[in-house]
DNA sequence: GACAAATACGAACGTTCGTACTATTTTATT
DNA sequence: AATAAAATAGTACGAACGTTCGTATTTGTC
């Protein structure tokens, strides 16, 4: 690892955390040089547009995702065990975030700003659906779920849950929002069965 | 109607929409006088503050939410009729905007953002979501509903699925979206009956 | 240790931000 | 029509915005 690309990292990690929280429109180049403990122009030569500094963000983000929630979930038995890990894993990465999940606020910001970013984080968003959707194919591989079932429903109404649950938790502070989304989840299963 | 009232009406007006397509935090004195054909100064009199403008904003859409879609739906009788006209009207609202609801992206907008905004925006969440509530209660108490039933568990289930249906829509521009909703309202309904 | 390349810096650009004043115009009341 | 009040405009402010530039410092390679 080069000492650019070093860098480059510990501006990502406060960049990921600086977005969670404000939303990727409000990180700065010149607060986030602050907290990077670096010069405006310094931290600007890494990305060359705010534009890319809002995208390399949200591919750092993707690569942890990635890695701590969608990998291990995939070690899990397929089926109803794999799903719950999968929930699991969400709300704990975005537990570990200062603002919550990225990809939620990230979303619900650019849905009507258009440009690189949206594209970006369009096809992201499209590519973790898709992964909700493979969970309830291999789950109706493995009997967990009837096989009639319609797996891109699925993946709508888990998400739903998920954005759901994020709300509650983040917004509302309300204390039985863990509580309400296993029984959301639960329900949600027992329907697919 | 005073000439001021008047035209804080029409600044409302416009800062609701640019709110929804922006967020709160982008509807900038300076873009929104432009958009109301009006000097920074002359707006700015009209709030004194920027925070009171994001506040007046929020204030000015409940009250059209409320008219606009609570009311209504209680004008049809209560129990599953109610909540699907509800839903319905949830929807036609923040089509109506350009960018979608405003209460969805200021709930995540401000969901880590302390202060007098975050305050009040709590608060009209957690009216909603009583609305909600009763929505439920109502439909138990003519029957719909199982006496069984979590009323607050149904509030949460079902804001979920609004959710789901808002990013679904706006991001995704999923042409399945209003299909997906429909048969996820009918499941929430199916499970409390 | 020399040297080119990579990395970081400070200063400045023009623009916009929110806010504070004072002046001028428009409105409502008599 | 006169006059007080309300509403709007104009100007200015310091700070921050994203970006550019030239220069200094640090890094990795020979």
């Amino acid at each position: 690892m080069t000492k650019g690309e070093d860098t480059k990292h510990v501006i990502l990690e406060a960049g990921l955390d600086m977005a969670s929280q404000l939303g990727l429109e409000c990180v700065t180049i010149g607060s986030l040089a602050k907290l990077a403990h670096m010069s405006k122009s310094g931290l600007f030569a890494h990305f060359q547009s705010k534009e890319n500094l809002q995208i390399d963000i949200l591919s750092y983000a993707a690569r942890d995702f990635a890695e701590n929630v969608v990998i291990p979930a995939l070690a899990i038995q397929a089926g109803t065990p794999r799903i719950k890990a999968l929930v699991d894993n969400w709300i704990k990465w975005g537990s570990r975030l200062s603002g919550g999940c990225i990809f939620v606020s990230a979303s619900t910001e650019f849905s009507d700003r258009p440009g690189k970013v949206r594209d970006y984080l369009l096809r992201q968003q499209e590519e973790w659906i898709d992964c909700l959707k493979r969970m309830a194919e291999s789950a109706m591989r493995v009997g967990d779920f009837s096989k009639e079932i319609d797996c891109e429903q699925f993946a709508f109404d888990l998400y739903s849950l998920l954005l759901g649950f994020h709300l509650y938790y983040k917004l509302l502070n309300n204390a039985e929002t863990k509580k309400r989304q296993e029984a959301s989840l639960e329900r949600l299963l027992d329907n697919y069965r």
